[in-house]
DNA sequence: GATTGTGAAGCCCTTCACAGCA
DNA sequence: TGCTGTGAAGGGCTTCACAATC
């Protein structure tokens, strides 16, 4: 998941909740595939169930939008495709830079996805001297002494990182004090920015973790355990603290299981 | 963001907030990261600040899995990065699959993080014959016509999918036919499976949509207004059709302004 | 004195269910 | 009749604030 800066604490009259605003997009790829078909109008349920959400909480999510429906007929798919793209302000073109320009960066750099959507790549950059020059995605990499100059003439306010993550807050700095204002973040650090500054995230080793942790569950279901004490012991996992072994006792887990199973 | 299917809607006993745990391989990051300085133990303000929390919330998320801090001292790294990871079912370990092996896949299957928390990379699928018996990252690529056998050979239960759309619901309906329960998906479509699987998704593009939303806004407020009108009407957006400029009249939206300012 | 663990309050989001409208 | 738009209810998560504990 991707978390961003709790910014503007939903003040400004105009407030479109943020869980919303994480739907449009959803709701936006739903309508073009429709719009490609050449579907001149769908309903809400319709519409839900193509964007894997329940037809209340779509339905909840246009009306903070306004009433772009038509009671007894359902909305207008090229019209909302329309209000949508404006409202998450695409029918601007969005300048963004690349930087770390490694297998993930050069992913990006090729993904799709991005152009379609009125996002521009605007400059692939990497610290590696080695790379400058080289095409990636038909654009020539530059050097990473050369961000600022970039971010300014290219006038970009979004900035994605996907370098390792010792290089993240440093580049994170450059980008900011350059002028973006907006950052996707793809290394494995917190970052910290200044106020008005927004930070989302992705990061992939998280996502499978939490998958694990569903998985395990299942697993316990499935042998009646409460699941939680896994089929580990296999292997060495570093061994607790001696003070662990002894606080050990006083757990108290919120479920009274897991009595202190512990690899010795 | 990354949604999972609601399943199992907290009940079982020992119910962890999903929110929670999307947080805890956070927390271990973090102290994984003092474990490898050495650090014995750390407050709940000094750990809230490494992950990017705060700390109410993050002794709370604790509380959830047990007692395991010291009043007046703080918590224990080591005892704590092994608590956390037999929570995740990070303790055991995971084969997974990654099918589509193109800039993104092959990225994933580079990917640092995934080795070093408990998941291992069984097999590289592609559907490209081209690309069967291709070394990526030191592992040879299968092609798709075995995706059965490797799945049930490994005993995988964890499918990363990260190909073209127009793929992803097949590869998703083998993968679970053939005894995945947990797909983490790259590709832009809403993938529908049957219950007890769970879904994640990352996608790139709409985590770019929402930092545009945002960075729509500062543009806005900078110069007094609302936000939501944009800079657009320079080029031609496509034209909302009939029926929606006659409703633009009984627009509501729910400020009051937007007074239906769209392109000719 | 310091810091955790947690009831209670508040907030946000989801879901329900139905009035309102085409 | 069919479907949207929305008040109201419900649920989950966050934040507060302080008692419990070392």
């Amino acid at each position: 998941m991707a978390t961003g800066r709790t910014h503007r604490p939903a003040t400004r009259s105009r407030g479109i909740p943020e869980a919303t605003v994480a739907r449009l997009p959803l709701y936006l790829r739903a309508l073009t595939a429709l719009s490609e078909r050449s579907v001149p109008t769908v309903s809400s349920e319709e519409l839900a169930a193509a964007a894997g959400v329940n037809s209340a909480k779509l339905r909840k999510d246009f009306s903070y939008l306004g009433s772009y429906g038509t009671r007894g007929v359902g909305y207008d798919v090229e019209y909302l495709v329309y209000q949508i793209s404006r409202e998450l302000g695409l029918t601007q073109d969005w300048p963004v830079v690349i930087v770390g320009i490694g297998n993930l960066g050069a992913a990006l750099a090729n993904y799709g996805g991005f152009a379609s959507r009125g996002f521009r790549v605007a400059a692939l950059i990497d610290a590696d001297p080695a790379m400058a020059g080289k095409p990636v995605a038909g654009i020539a990499v530059q050097h990473t002494d050369e961000l600022e100059q970039i971010i300014q003439d290219n006038g970009v306010s979004i900035g994605v990182i996907a370098t390792p993550a010792g290089a993240a807050q440093q580049v994170c700095d450059r980008l900011v004090a350059a002028g973006v204002t907006s950052i996707l973040n793809f290394a494995p650090t917190v970052l910290t920015v200044p106020d008005g500054v927004d930070v989302r995230k992705v990061d992939l080793s998280i996502e499978l973790q939490i998958l694990a942790f569903h998985e395990q569950r299942k697993a316990g279901e499935e042998t009646g355990q409460g699941g939680s004490e896994a089929a580990e012991g296999l292997e060495g996992t570093p061994a607790p603290p001696a003070r662990a072994a002894a606080a050990a006792t006083d757990r108290k887990g919120p479920d009274g299981d897991v009595p202190a199973v512990m690899p010795a």
